[in-house]
DNA sequence: CAAACCCCGGCTTT
DNA sequence: AAAGCCGGGGTTTGTA
């Protein structure tokens, strides 16, 4: 699915239609039965008999449910497309159900027969309910809709007017009928906000109804896209108790997704989750207000019985019905997995049986910030076995999975819970290292997130607060149950088995045909030259990396960094300023840190990586002196950089830091107490 | 490492 | 329904 598109399936827009219908294309157009109508009342039933029994019910009745929904399907693809196109279809697709519903098998097609079908028809629909007055107000749409020259605001308002007038009290005829619902649609589109809170409230009583109806959703959605707070609360409040019959609607689910993502508050939000708790909570919408899951169901075992299976029964339903996606799920999920996290021990059989219920489809999960939480929990709570399943089914979602916000993290969890770190190298690292979008990767806040993670681990330069405190709660979940491995064993393992390849695919755009994709192009970019500093400053024990993969990204950074005149406007350092903090980075290599109590930089040759430090020091002010252009290099940026280097080369007692103070001195005229940079150079002399 | 800065979502206003 | 304000978070920057 798509893993990418923020909110995932919605009713108001025309997506995700086709890949849903793929299944049912076989079934013919068939006519809106009249029966589709009764059968979404007729399941409205009591509510005390309801609650109890809701899991067992519903099974059975959503079946039969199933069946007639599906012949509808395609029709309500026509239909749907007839909208995209500003509503010009609408008699042909009304005519061609007909015909196929009129037609008699023996198929006698003369004009004849013809015209007596049509007068049929006219007939029937006269004699349906409230038939006289649905044609009339027909009438009158056909001259609002008209697009060609479309009406004056004057003749529009006018007919808008009668329309209402005439429809003000058969409204309820009119909205369950494909066509006639589709004119109170383009009334509510014209009509002022007063006149839409009294649709809104000419329709009370009727939004369940509307809500199963596969044209009436249409229009219920319009309702709340232009409907104020007071019309939306008065929705919600009505569906509310209705909610979890509607979740297992196949018009219905959609709606309340809608209508979760879209339009409710956060308390509205809650309130909804709240249903899935079970009969008390959906009857009575305020009960456990303001309360959290867990502080309800500690109140009591009872309680806390309940409100789990009828949570899961409604997350199985609604997943095993193919709504994974839907955020109002990810909502329920949490809160249940905020149980079961509480005590794992006890409510073991139902986290297996949790994880057996979502392992198979979790790139449904990753995409939102409640589900991307449910998925690291859950690969925190699984064993090994289980994760197998879980990195199996979003390994083809790689790449979508570790761009986003919030995928990424769920790849760090696997990161740092998944002990087999073959099995992880081989899912999720070839497939994303080694091919050309890597450069792309790095350049990205989410995507280079779980690199970064795994050359310095949660460093909170790169994890905000709220992120690591996620990140390091799932490990010490995992921790506790099953994994044995040191998380920097763990770490290490993965880490030795990338790093090679995070380097080739670097050094690789050097190469690159694409002058977009040309190293130094990536090193204008902030979060990879970031990046590629981090990297190159991460020791390793692997042979490779020691002795040519690192001192050739050196090179390549010294050649597109330092190299050439940089006075000019076009070099690297004055182009993206954060060069010059890269190149400080490296200056100090791991040796050398800034003491933050003592305010001074210290040296600790233990931590001596080779290329970097005190040797990148060297390499840069050999590359000065030899080619005797100090001038350049004390004032702006540049300066920066020299005060470094000095920095370092005097704490290291090396000579070359005398010769550059001696040409230093010579240059003092020209160094500017203005400038931030040269003022620092003035102190070392 | 802290201050300045910027961007976004939510809310209020017209 | 659009514009503008506000607060929070995250990023950038300035250079201890």
């Amino acid at each position: 699915m798509a893993v990418k598109s923020k909110g995932v399936k919605r009713v108001g827009e025309n997506i995700d239609k086709a890949g849903k219908k793929s299944k049912v294309v076989k079934k013919l157009p068939s006519p809106p039965s009249e029966s589709e109508e009764e059968s979404g009342s007729e399941s409205d039933i009591s509510m005390s008999s309801e609650e109890d029994e809701l899991d067992a019910l519903d099974s059975a009745e959503e079946q039969s449910e199933e069946e007639d929904k599906e012949e509808e399907e395609d029709e309500l693809d026509q239909l749907d497309e007839g909208e995209a196109e500003e509503d010009e279809e609408e008699e042909d697709d009304e005519n061609k159900s007909q015909e196929t519903k009129e037609v008699d098998p023996n198929k006698k097609s003369s004009k004849e027969q013809h015209a007596e079908q049509r007068k049929l028809l006219a007939e029937r629909k006269l004699q349906r309910k409230s038939g006289a007055e649905i044609q009339q107000i027909k009438n009158l749409w056909e001259k609002l809709r008209v697009t060609k020259p479309t009406p004056p605001k004057e003749v529009r308002d006018k007919l808008c007017n009668e329309i209402w007038e005439l429809s003000k009290d058969v409204i309820t005829d009119l909205v369950m009928k494909h066509d006639a619902s589709r004119i109170v649609q383009t009334l509510v589109k014209y009509s002022s906000k007063e006149r839409r809170d009294n649709i809104v409230k000419a329709l009370k009583g009727n939004y369940y109804v509307l809500a199963t109806s596969a044209y009436g959703k249409y229009l219920l959605i319009k309702l709340l896209h232009y409907g104020s707070k007071e019309s939306r609360a008065l929705i919600v409040d009505e569906l509310h108790g209705k909610l979890r019959k509607l979740m297992r609607h196949r018009e219905g689910a959609y709606v309340v997704e809608d209508l979760f993502v879209l339009y409710s508050t956060a308390d509205q939000k809650q309130q909804m989750i709240r249903e899935f708790w079970g009969s008390e909570y959906a009857v009575f919408r305020e009960s456990g207000k303001g309360k959290t899951v867990l502080e309800v169901v500690k109140e009591s075992s009872e309680k806390k019985q309940l409100i789990m299976t009828n949570l899961y029964g409604t997350i199985k339903a609604s997943v095993e019905k193919g709504s994974t996606g839907f955020q109002i799920l990810h909502a329920a999920m949490k809160e249940y997995v905020s149980i079961l996290v509480d005590d794992i021990d006890t409510n073991d059989s139902q986290i297996r049986e949790f994880i057996d219920l979502l392992a198979e489809q979790f790139a449904e999960l990753v995409h939102t910030q409640e589900g991307s939480e449910v998925a690291c929990k859950l690969i925190a709570l699984a064993n090994a076995k289980e994760r197998k399943t879980i990195i199996r089914s979003l390994k083809s979602h790689i790449n979508e999975l570790i761009k986003n916000e919030y995928g990424n993290l769920v790849l760090i969890t696997l990161f740092m819970t998944v002990d087999d770190t073959v099995l992880l190298f081989k899912s999720f690292i070839v497939e994303v290292v080694s091919n050309e979008l890597m450069p792309q990767l790095i350049q990205d806040k989410f995507s280079r997130r779980p690199f970064l993670y795994l050359l310095k681990g949660l460093d909170g330069k790169y994890f905000s607060p709220l992120v690591k405190n996620s990140l390091s709660q799932y490990e010490e979940l995992a921790y506790k149950k099953t994994s044995r491995k040191e998380q920097d064993i763990r770490r290490a393992e993965l880490l030795n088995r990338t790093i090679e390849l995070l380097y080739k695919s670097i050094l690789s755009t050097k190469k690159a045909e694409d002058p977009e994709k040309t190293f130094d192009k990536l090193m204008s970019v902030n979060m990879a030259a970031q990046f590629i500093t981090e990297l190159i400053l991460t020791p390793t024990e692997v042979e490779s990396v020691n002795t040519t993969l690192r001192p050739e990204l050196i090179d390549a950074v010294f050649e597109v960094a330092v190299k050439g005149d940089v006075r000019e406007d076009f070099h690297l350092l004055n182009k993206a300023p954060f060069i010059s903090r890269s190149l400080k980075a490296l200056i100090q290599g791991n040796e050398f840190k800034w003491d933050n109590e003592a305010k001074k930089l210290v040296h600790n040759e233990g931590e001596k990586t080779l290329g970097v430090g005190i040797d990148f020091a060297q390499t840069i002010s050999e590359h000065i002196l030899s080619n005797d252009i100090l001038g350049a290099w004390i004032q702006g940026q540049p300066a920066f950089v020299l005060n470094s280097v000095l920095e370092v080369l005097q704490l290291a007692d090396a000579s070359t830091f005398k010769d550059l103070q001696k040409s230093l001195k010579k240059n003092k005229k020209q160094l500017s107490k203005e400038d931030k940079g040269a003022s620092l150079l003035l102190n070392l002399i």
